[in-house]
DNA sequence: ACCAATTTGTCCGTATGTATG
DNA sequence: TCATACATACGGACAAATTGG
């Protein structure tokens, strides 16, 4: 009995809102609507779909959150480029949920950080190097604040990706990097006497950086990687437990 | 006047629907509601949130784009875990948007694809050897199709991706291993003769892994990524020109 | 296999605050 | 300043699907 059923193909009947979403994005990926657009008022929408204007905002919403429209000041909606920052925290997100190890962190920074200075070498302009010295400085000062260290050694390594000018390495070091944050600031907390050895691995990038000095960025970038693992270690923690995620206590 | 009313922060009233999305997420991040877990009913939300239906509706269409919430088949709402390829897409389109060039991706695959090399060679079970044995098989058997070698050789790489066993560099290396398979296929259908040389590079990297012959699996990937490069070249096409998307043509 | 209750998807009308001209 | 247009939010309604007896 149910063989014969199954002769047909289920009958996926897809909410309209589903439908009104996939219809805008279909729109801006075949670039018939390019960054900057305004995507129309709602009440337009409901008039062109022929769908309440409830059904229209459930759809406007699906987008909204993957960045793909965006309301500008005036809550007019236009359609905006995804910015990464976005997307690397739904991806970090899911690596949280699923429970990655610091093991596959270590692995995945091994290659990319290298990679990351690598590029940088090439394509680090001068206001980003300005940026990074800035940095160094920062966190020279406030050496006795394990908080403010941690904070700044995420924007280092951001900055380095910055200096890359390559967004497609960017975007991949975006997720570990937010895991890499979470555990940096953890281990600096519980053992803040590894922040000089930080401290000089920065700024002994920083100089390789200025100087287009491959060899030694490379070597530096290595050491650094090195004490973060050994600093993790001797923070008693196993190699194979779940990261975890270290949420800055903020109002709200 | 206007320097008095700047001593006061901007209050940025957020919608309420936003409000809602962020609640729940919490609970979710926070490991209150588990993977699988039921979200409750829309009617339960409305009377815990204390808002309408349809506001508590759009707070849920936010986090069913960011795969944080599914619908089971019977609809309900639970917890999931978010899918790389979900995000990955979504991470591919911003790049898409963005017009990364091919320069780009080619520094980025430098450093993650002899790194999932490397990593597979660790962890690569008999399982995984045995798929990327499948995949090889099937590519030499297709070699006059030029479409279905562009096919195999993105599963090739997603498989050697999937043999790392690592979640955080799998994640990273996905959203540019969408745009290289698109890539890889126009070099491969403008200019089939490449179709040897990569079937030998897929070749070798197999037997590689499966000697656990880290040299030999990091000189193969180094001459398949030239290679790939070099097929690009050929093609006539630019460096610094965005990549465009391939999509394969089908149905709707 | 049938029925009653629940739930989702969709629609309608309306009120309110805000941005724009 | 005023009027208009628009996004946000609310209340109520109904059909179809699903669940649980």
């Amino acid at each position: 009995m149910t063989q014969i059923t199954t002769r047909f193909e289920r009958i996926k009947a897809r909410p309209a809102y589903e439908l009104v979403a996939e219809a805008i994005e279909k729109k801006i990926l075949a670039g018939r609507l390019k960054p900057g657009d305004p995507v129309g008022t709602e009440s337009e929408l409901v008039r062109q779909f022929g769908v309440n204007r409830s059904t229209v905002r459930e759809g406007i919403r699906l987008l909204e959150q993957s960045g793909l429209v965006a309301r500008e000041p005036s809550r007019r909606l236009s359609v905006a480029v995804p910015h990464y920052h976005r997307l690397a925290t739904r991806m970090t997100r899911a690596l949280i949920l699923q429970q990655v190890t610091f093991r596959e962190l270590w692995h995945t920074s091994r290659a990319l950080e290298p990679a990351a200075v690598d590029q940088a070498m090439d394509n680090a302009t001068e206001e980003d190097l300005a940026e990074l010295a800035v940095n160094v400085d920062e966190t020279r000062k406030v050496r006795r604040d394990p908080a403010a260290v941690a904070e700044l050694d995420a924007e280092f390594h951001k900055l380095i990706g910055k200096a890359t000018h390559n967004r497609v390495l960017l975007l991949a070091k975006e997720p570990s990097g937010m895991l890499v944050r979470s555990t940096t600031a953890l281990i600096i907390l519980s053992n803040p006497t590894g922040i000089p050895r930080l401290i000089a691995a920065h700024e002994h990038i920083l100089e390789a950086l200025q100087r287009r000095d491959r060899e030694k960025g490379r070597l530096w970038v290595d050491r650094h990687l090195r004490d973060w693992k050994a600093g993790f270690e001797r923070s008693g923690r196993d190699l194979d437990t779940p990261v975890e995620l270290y949420e800055r206590t903020r109002g709200e």
